[in-house]
DNA sequence: CACAATTATATTGTGCACAATTTGATGTCA
DNA sequence: TGACATCAAATTGTGCACAATATAATTGTG
């Protein structure tokens, strides 16, 4: 049994480990602009999803962010209860929860325009260099995923 | 008040969720391996680093995996109650955690070396290019941190 | 129409993350 | 030496993730 660990199994050589990284820093970089809306990151990605097309079921929520019932249904509680969007079953089907909106969750969009420049600052990229980077990020989940 | 959200606020063009989202599909990617293992995705993170160093302080892991105590003092006493490690303070300073591998934890490290080349596989690219991107997400994870 | 399969969401239980605070040991310095 | 700052972990509380299961509404089929 060898003493040393092989290269392929020294933490800084995990790609893994840098995107997994790099995640908990957006988290933290987001933080400064969502906490004074009230946010969290995953519900600051609910938000972009209802700003988007509002009116939503769980399951469409849930298919664009790789999240299922077990993660949405707590968390869209606690948004509610933060006056930031309503859930009420569809009337034409009642196994489907409709997530609304509020006034107050649709006025944060204005706000929330500030968010994209400030972190393209604190990504220390230019913006070309930074959707390259995106395009090759988005292919190496698809590939993860298609297992 | 427009009714359309301006392209930066479409879930898609955000580069943060495409990392949030690869980082979660490599969790579900290591997972097959890393179940019969009877490791979760962070313990393995914190195995590397022991199989790199034994005898480790809780600082001494957190500091590379930028994980404090209150992640770190569950998650080490889950591992513990594994068998893979031990947790005991040391002799000379009480206020240090020493954590080292069991010889089952140790042992471990002969079947990880299989994990390396099934993810570079999983992540279906080139070796060439997963390194070029390694270290590109590396440099946005520093740059996001250091604020 | 009855009833089994399917669908959508909710619930339960485990394991991270992280902020804030606490506890206990060590270091410092008047 | 004794008060006080500092340091390392542990604890507490909140909020994700996700597997597994449960519940309830709808659909499909004989």
């Amino acid at each position: 049994m060898s003493n040393s660990s092989p290269p392929e199994l020294l933490l800084e050589n995990q790609i893994c480990f840098a995107v997994y990284s790099a995640a908990h820093a957006f988290a933290q970089a987001y933080k400064p602009h969502l906490d004074p809306m009230g946010l969290t990151y995953p519900q600051y990605l609910v938000m972009l999803l209802l700003w988007e097309q509002d009116g939503r079921s769980v399951n469409a929520l849930g298919q664009p962010l790789h999240l299922d019932s077990g993660t949405l249904t707590p968390l869209l509680k606690r948004m509610e209860k933060a006056g930031l969007v309503t859930r009420q079953r569809d009337a034409k089907d009642e196994r489907i929860m409709r997530i609304h909106l509020t006034d107050h969750g649709r006025a944060l969009r204005e706000r929330a325009r500030a968010i994209p420049p400030a972190m393209l600052c604190a990504s220390g990229l230019e913006l070309e260099g930074l959707m390259a980077l995106h395009e090759e990020v988005k292919a190496l989940g698809r590939n993860l995923r298609e297992k």
